[in-house]
DNA sequence: CTGTTAGCGCTTTCAA
DNA sequence: TTGAAAGCGCTAACAG
C-alpha cells in the first residue's frame, strides 16, 4: 500500500551536486538568490528526475495545506456544478479544491469551518445558507480566507470576509416589472419556505406594490419541479388562474410549465411563467422557460479569485463586497396577457 | 497566514499526562494496547483540548494522503454530480474526494495519474475516456487504488484495477427492442462521434439488425442538445421522419424534441423518441423522455466502495469487474408508431 | 551565494 | 504497557 521511493529534493541535491537546502532556495524562486550556473544544474537534475515537491511535507512545514473547499448545499442541483467548476478552475492547479456538499444544515457548515480552522482548508468559498459572519470569526482571525457568494448585499463587517452577491431583490422587482410592463396585472408567485429564494419574494412583492398590484404567494411543499407542479394543480382545480406566474427558482417554474402543458393551458398564450436561476433545464423547457441569469460561473470564479488574492496576500484589510450583475433572460414562456383571461390556445409558438 | 497554534498530541500527553508516543499509540487503537486507566485520561484530554490529528503530518509519515480524486470529464454536465456526490458519500470523511474535470483530454487525464503516482492521491474513482488498463501499470504498482467506471464490460487484466460497468450495448439494444415491440420498424439513431456512447450505436444496430431491420445512424456535431436539433432540423427540411428517434444520450433527444415540437410534429403521435442516461431534465422535458438509467450514484458509490476496499485492504489481488443494472424508463416520449407517418396531431397527451 | 540546523506533527521500531 | 528516538520531505533562519 506504500507509494513507491518518491524523489525527493534530497535526490535531486545529490544529482546536481549541490545541499539539499539550495534546492528549496532555488524552488523558492526568488530571482538571483542562486549562482545560474547551480541554477541550470539544478534544473536540469529537477528534469531529469521528475521531481516533484511533495505538498504534505510542505504543507506541514507551512501550514498551509494548498486545499480550499468549495461549500455548497448540494451539487447535485443544476445552479452549483458550474460554480464550483468557475471555482475550481481558477483556483489553478496549484490548490486542491474539494466540494463539500452541506445539505444547507447549520452542522454541516460548522464542520467544515471547523476543518478549516484545524488547518485542513486555507480557505472556504462558496454559499453557506445557515452561518453568519460571526461564526467565521476565529477561523478568519486563525488565517483562514473565506469568500461567499451572496443573494442579497451584506453589511460587511470588519471581518477578513469577501463577498459577491448578485441582487436577487432587485432582479426579482425587475422581472416582475418586465410581466407588468407586458400588460400583466394578476401576476402570482411560487415559493417555498427559507432558503436565500426569499429575497426574491421581496423583490416581487415590492415591484407589485409600486404597481398598486395585489401580491399573491403561493407557498410550496419544496424549491422543486414537483413542488411548482402542486401548487398549480391546486389553481387549476379551483379554476383560478393568473395571467402570469413568477416562481422562486427554475425548478418549479418547469413544474409549472408541465402541469400547464398538460392542462392544455397554453403558455405563454394563456398563462406566462418566469423562473430563477437559468439552469440548463430552462433552456431546454418547452417552451424555453424565461429566467433570471444569476452567471453561476462568474459566481463562482469571482469570489475564487477574492479568496485567492487573500490566500497570496495580494488582498488585506476588511471584506470586500463586490456585486455581480444579473440577466433577465427572456425566452418563449412570457408574453403580453390574453385579453380574456383562461382562454384556450395554440400550445406554443 | 499562519493558522493558529494547533492542538497537537504533545498537548494532550502533556494533559494527559503521559508521552505524545502513547497518545498516538492509544489513537492507532489496538484493543487493550494501553491500559484502561491511560486510555481514560487520555481520551479525556482529547476531549477537553478538541484535538484533532494533524492530516499532513500523517500523510508525511505514512505516505498516505487520505484524498482520492474522483475523475469525470465535466461535472457540468448533469450525468457527473450524482456519481460524484455518491462517490463522495460513501468515501465517509476519513478521505477528501476532489472532483477533477478532465475534459475527457488524455492530457488531463494522465496528469491525475501522475498526481496519484506522486502521492497526492491514494485512489482514483470515476470515468476515463483516453487511458486504458496499461496507463494505469505504475500508479497501480505504486500502491494507488483504481476504480473505473465503464459502459462496457472490460477484460479484466491482472492489474489491480476494479471496474463497475452498465452493459450500454445490452441497454440499446433492449431500447431499440421496445420500440420494434411498439410496432416501430423506422427506427433511427443520433449519436456523435467517439466517446462512450459509441457502443449504444453498436447495441441499436444489433438490435436493428436482429429484427432485419436497416439501421439508420446520423452523426452530429456534438452530444448536446444543439447536436440532437440540428439533426432533425435537416430530417424536417428533407420531410425524411422515421416513427421513432433513439438518441445517444438525454441531451441529444431533449435537442430533438423542442425541434420536434417546434415544427408542430407531436410526440409521440408523429414520432417517438427515447434518450439515454436519465438526467435531470428528461423527467423535465415536455412530454416526458422515455431513457435508460444507469443509476449514476449508483456507479459512484459502488466504485467508491471497491476502491475503499482496496484501501483499506479489505480486497487484494487482480480487479474486479462488477455489472450493473440499468432500467428503462418508460415515460410518455414512445408510443405506438401512427398508422401513417407522419401525419399531424396533438402535440401532447 | 550555499550549507547547516532545527523542527512542522505524526507513526513506528525498539528498549525499558 | 509505556517512552525515547528517528525520520517522513520540506522551509526558514542563520552562519559561513
Amino acid at each position: 500500500m506504500k507509494r513507491g521511493a518518491r524523489i525527493t529534493q534530497k535526490d535531486v541535491a545529490v544529482r546536481a551536486g549541490v545541499s539539499q537546502a539550495t534546492v528549496s532556495t532555488f524552488l523558492a524562486g526568488g530571482d538571483g538568490v542562486v549562482a545560474s550556473e547551480t541554477a541550470h544544474r539544478i534544473e536540469a537534475a529537477i528534469a531529469e528526475l521528475g521531481y516533484t515537491p511533495n505538498r504534505f511535507a510542505r504543507a506541514l512545514r507551512t501550514q498551509r495545506s494548498m486545499v480550499v473547499a468549495c461549500v455548497v448545499p448540494d451539487i447535485t442541483n443544476p445552479f452549483y456544478p458550474a460554480l464550483f467548476a468557475a471555482a475550481q478552475a481558477t483556483m489553478g492547479s496549484e490548490y486542491d479544491v474539494v466540494a463539500i456538499n452541506t445539505g444547507g444544515a447549520a452542522e454541516a457548515e460548522d464542520a467544515v469551518i471547523a476543518a478549516a480552522l484545524q488547518g485542513r482548508y486555507d480557505g472556504l468559498v462558496g454559499v453557506f445558507f445557515t452561518r453568519r459572519a460571526s461564526d467565521f470569526a476565529d477561523a478568519v482571525r486563525a488565517g483562514v480566507a473565506v469568500a461567499r457568494i451572496e443573494a442579497h448585499p451584506k453589511a460587511g463587517g470588519a471581518l477578513a470576509i469577501d463577498d459577491v452577491f448578485v441582487d436577487n431583490r432587485r432582479a426579482a422587482a425587475e422581472l416582475t416589472q418586465t410581466l407588468l410592463d407586458l400588460g400583466h396585472r394578476r401576476i402570482e408567485m411560487i415559493a417555498a419556505a427559507g432558503g436565500p429564494e426569499t429575497v426574491r419574494v421581496e423583490g416581487y412583492r415590492a415591484a407589485m406594490d409600486r404597481a398598486g398590484r395585489e401580491a399573491v404567494v403561493h407557498t410550496a411543499r419544496a424549491y422543486s419541479a414537483a413542488g411548482g407542479a402542486e401548487v398549480v394543480q391546486a389553481m387549476l382545480r379551483r379554476d383560478k388562474l393568473p395571467t402570469a406566474l413568477l416562481a422562486a427558482n427554475d425548478l418549479m417554474a418547469i413544474g409549472a410549465l408541465r402541469v400547464l402543458g398538460e392542462a392544455g393551458v397554453a403558455v405563454p398564450g394563456d398563462v406566462s411563467v418566469a423562473g430563477f436561476d437559468d439552469i440548463m433545464p430552462a433552456a431546454l423547457a418547452m417552451p424555453q422557460l424565461t429566467t433570471v441569469a444569476l452567471h453561476q460561473d462568474d459566481l463562482g470564479a469571482r469570489a475564487a479569485g477574492l479568496l485567492l488574492a487573500r490566500l497570496t496576500g495580494a488582498a488585506e484589510g476588511p471584506g470586500r463586497v463586490v456585486e455581480m450583475p444579473f440577466d433577465i433572460v427572456a425566452r418563449a414562456s412570457i408574453g403580453p396577457p390574453a385579453i380574456q383571461d383562461t382562454q384556450r390556445r395554440r400550445t406554443s409558438t
